[in-house]
DNA sequence: CTGTTAGCGCTTTCAC
DNA sequence: GTGAAAGCGCTAACAG
């Protein structure tokens, strides 16, 4: 019995595994693995190299990333936690964090929360579980902090788009509270003198400095606030048609400008005032912030606020691939950009 | 040496592993995989499964689904080749398909072609390493046929969104020829007689059906079809732009309405009809393809067909999970709707 | 009911 | 320069 082989095939579903080119080649696998590996293909003699590749090229050979990860504990998979892949704000974040990180052979793996903090949970349990090299909460609220903090002490955890207040994560921060202070400054060049806000939900931490940077900033240069009594629980175009009505309904003061916290609230809002018969900017001026594609080329063009996703996104990959590589990357900054159309006007 | 124990560490990754909880509890791993497993757990006796659900709690187990996934060969992830994720169209067919596979536990990966073959070929393949239990393809051209069935004889494949001719692979089809056909029947009923297309890139089978279905309908009922001479290379704002300039100098009869085989290519061609001055509808009617996001808020509100993406996403992600499940599903028809609003007006 | 053994496909010592 | 063997974490087949 000096003949013990025993006729391996291919796997049932028809993959070539490395055992298959070694068994063509007649050689140990691990000389394959070699061969095939571009560091360490120097080790094996030239003549057996150019035939293993040669058998896992006419095999159809394809490495087998799974077992590799098992051995080396990556699995070239970036986690993306997103709220909602239906707002087109997402959407460019994910499109630069996929630039971002393809050329160190990554690919974003997404989950969405729809806001729902059990969700996030699972969701977060979900992506540890899988391995995920990585994540990039682009989803998070004030209440998810601290179970994201625990995920960031297995993995490198990015915090993008949605800020979190004193954590020890990495960020990419958007200046919220300038931007809101751009648009009080804008409202009061144009000549408003009393302004409202409708706000989004205090605890995606946007907001509140939106909110904040606005109130003060415009306090300091004169501008009369009035304040709409309630506040948004998403930030999306039906809460913004609620908070509109409740500001039109509410008995006070009308003021002659409104800045909504982000664009979709404002689309929400321009369907109100249209119903109601007011013009914008002809009765009420209008600033949303985002500056989503195509808003520009709304009736009215939308005043808004840029809101950099594209660049958020790239930022975002790379500081995660700066973290996998040991490095400590510092907090990215990027500036919001008022942008002038016609939603808002000269009083 | 009757105690060879060695002090096995959770690893270094801090990683805690059925050894460790076998360990803590004094059982053998294959028992805490049994009192784990939810199919499994009652040949485990109840209070040495409570001790090990506990244990488990308590360090902070967590399934290591790659170790799982090697054994099993299924990793619980659908591959979603995309052409270009900047493109506010393909957004919510992933929005869709996240939607349809999480019930089943899966999470999507995602990769953009750029509408590249090479690309396309390369995430294929890299998908496939990467052992995806499925493939959605939303980024198909004509080139990419025979690679893609390839691939689909290693792994469920669903093509969507652009189709496919003469394919074995299931599908989740758009009828484009009906959407073409629709537009001219709205436009002659709108009394136009002289029309144009502005047509897509040929090679994405979307793009020619809708020619015909336009051409031929409207030829029918008696339509007057201009050609432009020139087709768009991929179907963006800029080549929208760039065979809207060609029709305008090409020196023959200009249509009264023209048919952008997508949204983007409209609006490429609004910007150039505005900078030359004309009107729209007022000089010329315009219609689009798609129904994108706030097209319907544009100056003017685009006339357009509604292509739906999310039900597309969804039903995509049906179909992977039937064949996942060993059926054979069968192809998905979605029908447009058009969605007439004030760019293309009664002559 | 539970332990043993083998092995998924690959990489990585350690020998020779 | 190449082979042998161990092992990544888990599941499954087989004992007992």
């Amino acid at each position: 019995m000096d003949s013990l082989e025993v006729d391996k095939r291919p796997q049932k579903d028809g993959a070539v595994t490395l055992q298959d080119v070694a068994r063509e080649v007649g050689v140990h696998t691990s000389t394959v693995s070699r061969a095939l590996d571009p560091t360490k293909q120097e080790r094996v003699k030239e003549s057996t190299r150019m035939q293993i590749v040669d058998a896992a090229e006419r095999l159809g050979y394809r490495p087998h990333m799974i077992a590799r990860g098992l051995q080396s504990g990556r699995t070239a998979t970036i986690g993306v936690v997103a709220a909602d892949l239906g707002n087109t704000f997402v959407t460019p974040i994910i499109h630069g964090l996929a630039g971002a990180i393809e050329g160190a052979g990554m690919l974003p793996m997404i989950a969405e929360t729809q806001d729902d903090h059990d969700r996030f949970a699972n969701i977060l349990d979900h992506m540890l579980s899988r391995r995920v090299d990585g994540i990039v909460a682009v989803a998070t609220r004030a209440g998810d902090k601290e179970i994201l903090e625990s995920a960031g002490r297995l993995v490198p955890v990015v915090v993008a788009a949605r800020p979190l207040d004193d954590t020890v994560l990495p960020q990419v921060i958007h200046d919220d509270r300038r931007g809101g202070a751009m648009v009080a400054e804008h409202l009061h060049s144009l000549g408003h003198q009393v302004v409202a806000q409708l706000q989004g939900p205090p605890d995606v931490a946007n907001f509140p400095r939106r909110a904040e940077g606005f109130s003060e900033f415009g306090r300091s240069i004169g501008l009369v606030e009035v304040l709409v009594l309630e506040q948004a629980t998403r930030p999306i175009i039906s809460e913004g048609q609620r908070l509109m009505e409740a500001l039109l309904e509410q008995g006070s003061e009308l003021p002659t400008a409104i800045f909504a916290h982000n664009d979709l609230m404002a689309l929400g809002a321009l369907a109100v005032l249209r119903a109601k018969g007011l013009g914008v900017p002809d009765d009420l001026s209008l600033v949303g912030y985002n500056d989503l594609p195509m808003v520009g080329q709304l009736s009215p063009p939308l005043t808004t606020v840029r809101y950099p996703s594209l660049e958020v996104g790239r930022a975002a990959g790379k500081m995660i691939l700066q973290l996998l590589a040991g490095e400590r990357p510092e907090d990215q900054w990027l500036e919001p950009l008022l942008v002038p159309r016609w939603s808002a006007r000269r009083i």
